[in-house]
DNA sequence: CCCAACTTGGACTAGTTGTTCCAAGTTAAC
DNA sequence: GTTAACTTGGAACAACTAGTCCAAGTTGGG
């Protein structure tokens, strides 16, 4: 019976997440929603509810489409040290190429907020800080049995390392720093973790 | 002739840095700053100018009181590597505990909107990132000269990456990060730029 | 004392914020 | 075609934003 939709509510969500990312959560208002999407006032609060819930929405659709890509071969891969550096890689490509370039990362972003009264985020952050660690560990966990990680480093502590520096190079590449420093920062941090007698190649595809 | 003024400006700036620090310039308002400092809108726009300015001069102040002597001996000190454990150390410790824990570092957080419009804060950032890289930088090569760095790793790469390693530590540690995760990364960072024959002590002081 | 120079509180813009509301329009089963 | 359920545009809301303005008050040299 009732009347349908006149837009799609995922291409909507599309949009609100590239407004978030490049804008920040503060500076982004209803209004620019509207600009960006053309819908009115009614439709997205009818079907979203609130700017915290749109915008928490966003978030999670970020983490699903662009995170978990990134992430890639990384948690189920063979490569070990390898895959790694390809993440890398592909993380400082994605930070400072393409259109998207000087974006940084919506959930480390998110950070700058964390402690604020608004919008719950602090959880959706701590899942995907878990899950980054995750995958870095489950590589280093193939490295170590490949025997290409030194073994006076234990993989929690080598796991954080590296998921502080992705972090880094997110924040980073929001301010515009050379992508040819950031990897060789990435290239280093993983030639000195490297067991002595390995010869596993890190160096980077991208030069 | 003229009145003089009722109140002592610098303090005014240590309020506004505090507020921009836990807050973040989006979120902070002049009406805010009126709460907080008990002034008149009228004596700090005579005084400061107008909310960009304050905040500006207020980041200024920032890094010239809190992380300057962050670096603390990075630059001039003897230890090489044991400087650095130091400086991670104290890093570590001002980001979780005390009063200010949980706020993140001003300048990384600010990081976040370093390519929105308002306030040019994106040369201030640069300078900020060239002062810690070229801190760490120093460290380096007194490590080097010591023996304690790896030689098939160049300065310039090593000090980027810790670098970036402190912007990290930096953002994680406003989402409530383990202290001792943190702690745990950072050694082992150092651990593995270490020269193989040094022994140089790298273990952190807290625990 | 006197008065010019300055500061200060508070009222006041003009624009924006997130949100609500309703009349008008649209849909599809009956 | 009727009707009930839904969507939509636009107006309106109160609270808030940064910033301006001026009369009243305060200061210190002459």
């Amino acid at each position: 019976m009732p009347d349908v939709k006149h837009f799609d509510p995922d291409t909507t969500v599309g949009t609100v997440v590239e407004l978030l990312w490049r804008r920040g959560w503060p500076s982004t208002g209803i209004a620019d929603v509207v600009a960006a999407t053309g819908l009115s006032r009614s439709s997205l609060y009818a079907t979203f509810g609130g700017k915290n819930d749109l915008f928490l929405t966003a978030v999670r659709r970020y983490l699903a489409e662009y995170v978990d890509s990134m992430f890639g071969e990384l948690a189920t891969g063979s490569g070990g040290l390898a895959d790694l550096a390809a993440f890398f890689d592909r993380l400082i490509t994605a930070r400072c190429t393409g259109r998207r370039a000087r974006w940084g990362c919506l959930a480390t972003n998110l950070h700058t907020f964390a402690g604020s009264a608004v919008g719950d985020v602090a959880p959706v952050l701590a899942e995907h800080q878990q899950r980054l660690r995750d995958a870095v560990s489950a590589a280093l966990i193939t490295a170590r049995d490949l025997g290409q990680l030194r073994d006076d480093l234990t993989v929690p502590a080598v796991a954080e390392q590296l998921a502080l520096l992705a972090q880094g190079i997110n924040v980073r590449s929001r301010a515009g720093a050379d992508p040819r420093h950031l990897r060789r920062a990435a290239e280093a941090a993983l030639i000195a973790v490297r067991a002595p007698g390995s010869d596993v190649d890190l160096r980077f595809t991208t030069e």
